[in-house]
DNA sequence: CGTAGTGTTGAATTGAATCAAGTGTCGTGG
DNA sequence: CCACGACACTTGATTCAATTCAACACTACG
């Protein structure tokens, strides 16, 4: 099983080194249109024609990068916006009542985040840069206002969200039945295939979060997510450096968790 | 132990729920209208207006009613509609690559099931009535339609995938690090409020899945849910007779999650 | 250069799983 | 209507995977 956040679609990538880009304009300029972005067709552009864009581009607005550690939202705030994450990384967390913070989870360029407040009209959770990233806002009652005008683009935030369900629904059974390597497997794999959704490097990343976070987000304490890395490590199976793993092996990783 | 959902077959209900309805028309009968609904205002016709909701009216099917055991859908089945559970109640289930059936949620009148098809057009888990149960049937295409030309429609149809994904991250919080007994209390509540929700007991309640389907759900095995039942039960906090749980002591209850 | 944050590794502990009887309940068919 | 068999549940003994506790190493940054 694949973990949740990615569309399949093993497409491989350039074999450039890590976190290196193809000479494009910077990924955190602001003043990138949906038409002229490069994440246009993961994003919420996608299925829409290039007048739709157009009006799409309208409602965006193109923040400042955010620097690591800075929030893009802290829970309990009054709910406006969703965003696509442009360049870099975020993570999603809740305080529990102890103050011990929970991950719920990792967005990467081309994700959207912050769907888990339009119900209650408020952040569940917070959300926080993990490196230099910058995002596109999107005013959520905007963005309604032209769902409703563009069918095509109504259709396709339904998928979006469609897609979020599913997605908690596969982590629900990873952390309902998997051993502590099936979820580090699975984790690996899934960034691994969101890196090359985004056209990085599948089988060499950085990761941008700690292994704590990594242990709140897969329910494992940080000092177990470090013994499987060296323990995955030790197999052969991948390499561990600090922030930066590399996967020699996708095999034998895929088949840890079908086992 | 049984894997979720054999296509088996014909069991009769059991005896009726604890908490006594009012009496009003039988909540199986497939004739009444969503205006006259004694559920329309937790379920989709929410926030429309009488016009609005004659339109909703025109497109939902009022199926008949399925007996425990029955699928709804089953997993990799193309996805057509999304159903709003009526009467009854379900669980959905994914079946693992060595046949485990692992429990993804159960479902409760005003409840609505059928989300994570939307974006891949199959769904991904399998659906299954615990009881007696009877749902309105609504075509996804013809709800993206009239959700065009209803913005009300369109904005509570938002409003309950969010609630989902809401609801998903709490889940993702619960099993990533809760204690069994934690869950478990948690669990209780939950349903405790959704029976409050539809006008039924909050205290006293049947379990209509077993405690398997239970652990399942809550990443326990079925012996810990038994454990944990009858340890809640000496401490004076519930009370257990086979399927049927009274909640005695609320507060208690609610102070295990807060630990 | 020093300090705080991050990561690794080892040893001891423990919560829940597993293994193993045994009882209770319900629906079916004789 | 009763008896049988399948399934659901409980309870106890044992095991084990992951946590906890603890010490130390590395890195990054002002």
């Amino acid at each position: 099983m694949t973990m949740p956040g990615q569309p399949t679609g093993i497409r491989v990538a350039n074999q450039e080194s890590v976190g290196v880009r193809s000479p494009r304009p910077c990924p955190h300029n602001p003043s990138i249109s949906c038409a002229s972005c490069r994440l246009s067709e993961l994003c919420l552009p996608i299925a829409l024609n290039k007048s739709e864009i157009h009006q799409l581009d309208e409602i965006v607005q193109r923040n400042r990068p955010l620097k690591k550690g800075d929030h893009l939202y802290r829970q309990n705030d009054p709910f406006r916006s969703v965003f696509a994450v442009r360049s870099g990384s975020f993570k999603s967390y809740v305080l529990g009542q102890d103050g011990q913070g929970r991950v719920t989870g990792f967005f990467m360029p081309g994700e959207i985040v912050g769907m888990d407040g339009i119900a209650s009209k408020a952040y569940s959770n917070s959300t926080v840069a993990l490196e230099h990233a910058s995002v596109c806002e999107i005013p959520f009652s905007q963005l309604e206002k032209l769902s409703h005008q563009l069918p095509n683009l109504q259709h396709h935030f339904f998928a979006i969200m469609g897609n979020e369900i599913a997605k908690d629904q596969q982590i629900h059974t990873l952390l309902s039945s998997y051993s502590a390597e099936e979820r580090i497997a699975s984790f690996l794999l899934s960034l691994s295939s969101r890196y090359a959704r985004v056209s990085l490097a599948p089988d060499k990343f950085l990761l941008h979060m700690t292994r704590g976070d990594i242990g709140e987000y897969l329910g494992l304490t940080l000092e177990t997510v470090s013994r499987i890395f060296t323990g995955l490590q030790k197999k052969g199976i991948i390499l561990v450096k600090n922030k930066e793993i590399e996967i020699l092996e996708f095999d034998r990783l895929k088949a840890i968790i079908s086992s």
